[in-house]
DNA sequence: CATAAACGATAGTATTACTATTATATTTGC
DNA sequence: GCAAATATAATAGTAATACTATCGTTTATG
């Protein structure tokens, strides 16, 4: 698969200061996400990143609010490049049903491998969002961070790969349900398959999510009749 | 529905000392169900659960370790319940679609009465495991938590209705995915529905979560042929 | 070269999540 | 009915977290 050079562009309503205008900025964002991947979101602080770039925690913060910020700073940054993905891997694919499929791919499967142009390692990226991208919304400011535009990303996936769905299926009612249960899903499942497994039918089979899922949703929007 | 006059045990591993055996325990079980619901699982704290029923702080760190042991002690007090119901749905029904049917049911709706024999108000626990229930796995200590058995009520109801589901498809290979499936799905998309409504398919009808998952797990279980 | 912005260094505060201690109740076993 | 064990109240204290504030020095930029 080819790399994107795309410069990916996260709204300036998601920082304090652009981490992308310095270098104290990009060794921040990479900095977290190895150590967010090292340590979980939880343990990570502010404190710990300071100290892993030789910088002061004041330093830090005048990028970030705080760490819940910086979280979905990461994860605003992935879906905007995901989204992109999305639109390199099904552009001049004129069957729908195949445009799905790649889509579902795409959202269901863990990044393997990093450009290795920007600073973003999006192997690991992908990681902290397969693990930890819950604790963007699941808190008591989703309301206001909505507000704000935090997940518009996102909902912009959710809703490009909707419209794909109701080009095969016009009618089809839940295509905004059944998108966000497959990509919720699959990030629940891989780390069921890596924690919890008797929730999950683990199988020797890398792609067991993705196919369970690309059949949950062929079987949903055209069944056999 | 009738009530079931039933007493829940939660394993013993899942606490340090039983709530179920004094006051000041049910009283803790039952003001951190209400405080848990207002504040949410960060905002509170033992700090004010104490202050709100009139206690030391330390008495309330005699029953459990942290706030963390008692959301798991809520969830499992709430699998364990749910099973009950499950199995109280479905015994003497012959019909494996319709035992599938029933369970499903009880585990994408939210509990609308409580049967306020009890100290524990399910309606509130309910909406407490919908919105909060994430959280009991999502941490650094996950596998160390398994291995101590925290998540085997909610396990047993998977594996239940997975048993359930390889009745009517035998051959079926994906039965423990797609119930967790359903079931996270489920509290998911009731959370969007209330804070993120883009990324799900709302409408007048209540039960709109319940038909999806309904007609999700039938579309795949028998495609029709 | 001036001046604004960014950064480093350091200090300090409120809150959280506990732990510890001791005195007073309350239960329980005999 | 009383001693012994246990539970609870009351209070104090600690380490870590999540910030905020200040200020001197460096580094870009026009």
């Amino acid at each position: 698969m080819k790399t994107l050079p795309i410069q990916i562009e996260v709204s300036a309503s998601l920082y304090s200061k652009n981490p992308d205008s310095s270098d104290l900025g990009r060794k921040i964002i990479s900095k977290s996400i190895e150590l967010i991947n090292e340590m979980g979101f939880e343990v990570f602080t502010f404190k710990k990143l300071a100290q892993a770039i030789q910088s002061p925690e004041s330093s830090v913060y005048r990028y970030f609010e705080n760490k819940h910020s910086l979280l979905i700073y990461l994860t605003s940054w992935y879906w905007t490049w995901t989204e992109c993905r999305i639109v390199f891997a099904t552009t001049n694919v004129d069957c729908a049903e195949l445009r799905l499929n790649k889509s579902i791919h795409i959202l269901t499967q863990p990044v393997l491998e990093d450009n290795s142009i920007s600073y973003v390692n999006e192997v690991l990226l992908s990681e902290i969002i397969f693990s930890e991208s819950l604790k963007t919304y699941h808190t008591r400011k989703v309301d206001e961070e909505n507000k704000k535009g935090c997940f518009k990303a996102y909902k912009s996936v959710v809703q490009r790969v909707s419209s794909i769905m109701l080009e095969i299926t016009p009618d089809f009612k839940f295509s905004h349900m059944l998108t966000s249960t497959v990509i919720e899903g699959a990030h629940q499942q891989k780390y069921f398959a890596d924690h919890l497994p008797s929730l999950t039918d683990t199988s020797s089979e890398e792609d067991t999510i993705s196919k369970f899922y690309l059949e949950l949703v062929f079987n949903f929007l055209k069944p056999k009749s």
